[in-house]
DNA sequence: TTAAAGACGCAATAGGATAACATTTCTCCA
DNA sequence: TGGAGAAATGTTATCCTATTGCGTCTTTAA
């Protein structure tokens, strides 16, 4: 298969969500160390999540030595700091667009080229929050992943997911 | 840890799901083996959602040869029939309460216990289906898993998952 | 300066899912 | 009825995902 589209970590986007991120953790009282922010910093510069062998694989290539437990620790604390999201249904993981505000994810996931659109559907939310509510369950997180096809590969411009 | 707790397969609810899959099955011109139907009834027959393995655990004890894609394929039949669901965020499969109506799943999940709620909200449905559509977005199947805790389980009384 | 906490390196292993191919069972039609 | 093709299952091996446990290094704060 071939490699994730790699976007220049520079890009806009990926740039902005770096400096958002650093603003956070600092006001957090937390450490985006060199690693996290590196990790973090991976998944912003892919089109498309990336599972956590792929994000070290990259790490590898930047030279670092690594072990499955050095991604997932920086995914954990990613996760837990609301900077990323996981996709269960896909064993991936995608930036936070909104990291600001304590939320679990709804998205939009292309079936065929694994383009993902993140939602924010607050009414989603709250009917979801009331049908627990009414039965008397605690909601802790919500995660809502929506798989079907995007525009370009309804359309038939094909690009298979790598 | 515990082994999960086994319905006896004649409970009411375990035993009007089965027959409710052969009856479907038989319109429909596809075949619940022998295998398929124990798997499926395995399923009910339990009070929490099993894993695949969980589920092979049982197929050996019934005296059965089995490697995982025993298992995997009767799973993925019982999908496709819409026969179960797939809980992603626990890698556990759940019978489905209706099998007639194609619809992703909707769950209250109690991260304490295990417990399984499934809803069937068709408002969140459609404002889904609508925000998709608003994006030109396909819609091939929506899965939303909300996790949290059960009454029994945030009123203190604790029986941790096996 | 130093103890404690936090973060990372590393090896091993657990857990979940699939690929590929052989064998058996079923279905249906000549 | 018997035999070919399709469907389902058995079997082995392997891949991908994730965690445990322990040792070391770094940071933080008294």
């Amino acid at each position: 298969m071939a490699a994730p589209l790699e976007i220049a970590s520079s890009s806009p986007r990926a740039r902005q969500a770096l400096e958002h991120a650093e603003r956070l953790c600092q006001e957090r009282g937390v450490r985006l160390t060199v690693l996290r922010r590196r990790v973090l910093e991976i998944i912003w510069s892919h089109a498309r999540p990336l599972g956590a062998y792929a994000i070290l694989d990259v790490l590898r290539d930047d030279g670092r030595a690594g072990a499955p437990p050095t991604v997932y620790r920086a995914l954990d604390f990613l996760l837990e700091q609301g900077l990323i999201h996981r996709l269960a249904s896909l064993n991936v993981f995608t930036g936070c667009c909104q990291p600001d505000r304590r939320h679990g994810g709804q998205f939009l996931i292309c079936r065929d080229c694994g383009q993902v659109d993140e939602l924010s559907n607050t009414q989603v939310e709250c009917l979801l929050n009331d049908e627990a509510a009414a039965r008397g369950f605690e909601v802790l997180t919500q995660m809502i992943e929506v798989l079907g096809r995007c525009p370009n590969c309804w359309q038939g411009v094909t690009h298979r997911a790598g």
